[in-house]
DNA sequence: GCTATAGTTGATTTAAATTCATCTGTAGAG
DNA sequence: CTCTACAGATGAATTTAAATCAACTATAGC
């Protein structure tokens, strides 16, 4: 909302009445009378309205709250932290589905969902909570010797995920190396696997550095190298357009985006120091969830 | 205003609230509870701003009228009839201007404007008034001898308007007659000279019929044949676009496209019986300005 | 006499509202 | 019991309104 919009509703509201609701003073601008006066009714008016929308905003808010989300996210990052959510809002009825398709929010009964993709949903609001990157991990258990630099992996098989057969390929060219797979590699279905044959010291597999904290803090994975592959999918928080938000809602949206800071700011120590700071820690609620 | 717009915007409501305002049945719908409370209070409080935007209105109706009239709607057409208007509304106050450019009615005074052209003005409100169709008239003293078919005409001087050069050409391929002209024409710099010049017997002129209805009345004129040179112009009443009208206004639109309406009758039968009817005994005032 | 800023303006872009064409289901007629 | 006509819904396309952008004006305060 510029001036310009304000200026240009104006004068459009003044030639409506054919008169002069404001007088012009060189740098400021004063109601007239009549001005003065349809602005009251108006203001009025539109009080009552406010009033009778907030109100029914209010008597139809259940505390319940659905959400959709993209399932890697929910095993990953949202479960593991959700109880600080519950601990935070405890007369908020949570109930969270796994989905990876779209939602029709209009028929649904979500009321909000977390997306994987690039963010080109039209008809929706979209908001976005963390790239998705991925960086080479593996069990420290497996390393013969130091990691020092990036061609260093070759001598390493190579975990890879069915269908998304170029990521390795994609993370040496951004990484500036050539890239030609000594090791026969391995294949599996899907990210969560390739993660397991990493616990497992079957080699590298590349892993969000997001969901794979806790198996760092524990010893189970290191990242010895600190070069991500910048995708151009991301993690969303998307809802209906256009719909008043519930109080469970902006609870819900205000803590994950909170969380959300806390958690890429912990993730950019990681590759480094290996030693993820633990999230209860940091943790500290906004006023606007603080109160409950 | 179609059923179409309204079931979207209901549509939108109910996704907003996240409720539905509505009950469906086959063939009707009733307001839900909600949506009952709801509708009280928004009709209320749009109540309050109707009254307050009908006074604003009210307040500064000041029974002026600033019109703005193309010259030769003025002078043939609307003079020859204010003295109605005037009669209908003694406390209207009418000033009137001529003038053939366009309006800025947002900087300039003026209420409404009688335009001559193609219709084609963006962002004002255009009303058509009547199209503007012209016919060969003379003077009844020149004729020879009666006119029977239109190629008669070319016996006679035709008498053409400057920078109009073509319109007899236009009017002859219209009536489907090969035009050639074989007298040596005349030409004037404008059409009120061209039907001066015809009144004195010098020839034909193209006249609009509407704008010589008095001299074919008193037989100054007549306008031996039926065939109308439809031109692409017309006459407009025009005012600002999305502007509240005055009573003023309103009073003096509506006394137009009234009589607007008996005067396009009444030409319409001029042509053959060559006597134009009086306005005065036609003219009926429409209940919206009969009552005053 | 500068400079920064409130407000304006016209062109352009963006978003919202409306219409169009089509469809669905049933109430009421025959 | 079927058939027709109509209220309402729907998705795409169009139209209209609103917001932004970029550029400008005039002056208040330094």
């Amino acid at each position: 909302m510029t001036p310009s919009a304000i200026s240009h509703q104006i004068k459009a509201l003044e030639a409506f009445f054919g008169l002069e609701l404001f007088i012009r003073h060189p740098r400021r601008i004063a109601l007239t009378q009549a001005g003065e006066e349809y602005s009251k009714s108006i203001q009025k008016a539109l009080l009552e309205i406010d009033r009778a929308t907030q109100k029914l905003i209010a008597t139809h808010q259940s505390g319940q709250l659905h959400l959709s989300v993209a399932p890697a996210f929910l095993t990953r990052w949202l479960l593991p932290r959700i109880s600080s959510f519950h601990d935070a809002f405890p007369d908020i009825e949570i109930e969270i589905s796994a989905a990876t398709g779209l939602i029709d929010f209009a028929r649904d009964e979500t009321d909000m969902a977390v997306y994987f993709g690039t963010g080109d949903w039209p008809g929706i609001e979209v908001h976005l909570l963390r790239h998705y990157r991925q960086v080479p991990v593996c069990s420290p258990k497996m390393l013969k010797k130091p990691i020092d630099n990036i061609s260093d992996l070759l001598d390493y098989t190579l975990l890879h995920v069915n269908k998304r057969g170029d990521e390795w390929a994609k993370w040496f060219k951004q990484a500036g190396v050539k890239f030609q797979e000594t090791k026969k590699g391995m294949v599996f279905s899907s990210g969560s696997l390739t993660t397991a044959a990493a616990i497992n010291g079957l080699g590298f597999a590349l892993a969000d550095i997001g969901f794979i904290s806790e198996e760092i803090a524990s010893g189970k994975l290191m990242a010895p190298l600190d070069e991500y592959l910048k995708t151009d999918k991301s993690f969303y928080l998307v809802y209906q357009k256009n719909r008043a938000l519930t109080y469970s809602m902006i609870a819900f949206q205000r803590w994950l985006m909170d969380e959300m800071s806390w958690s890429v700011k912990e993730e950019k120590a990681v590759p480094k120091r290996l030693e993820p700071v633990r999230i209860e820690n940091l943790y500290q609620p906004t006023a606007i969830y603080r109160q409950k």
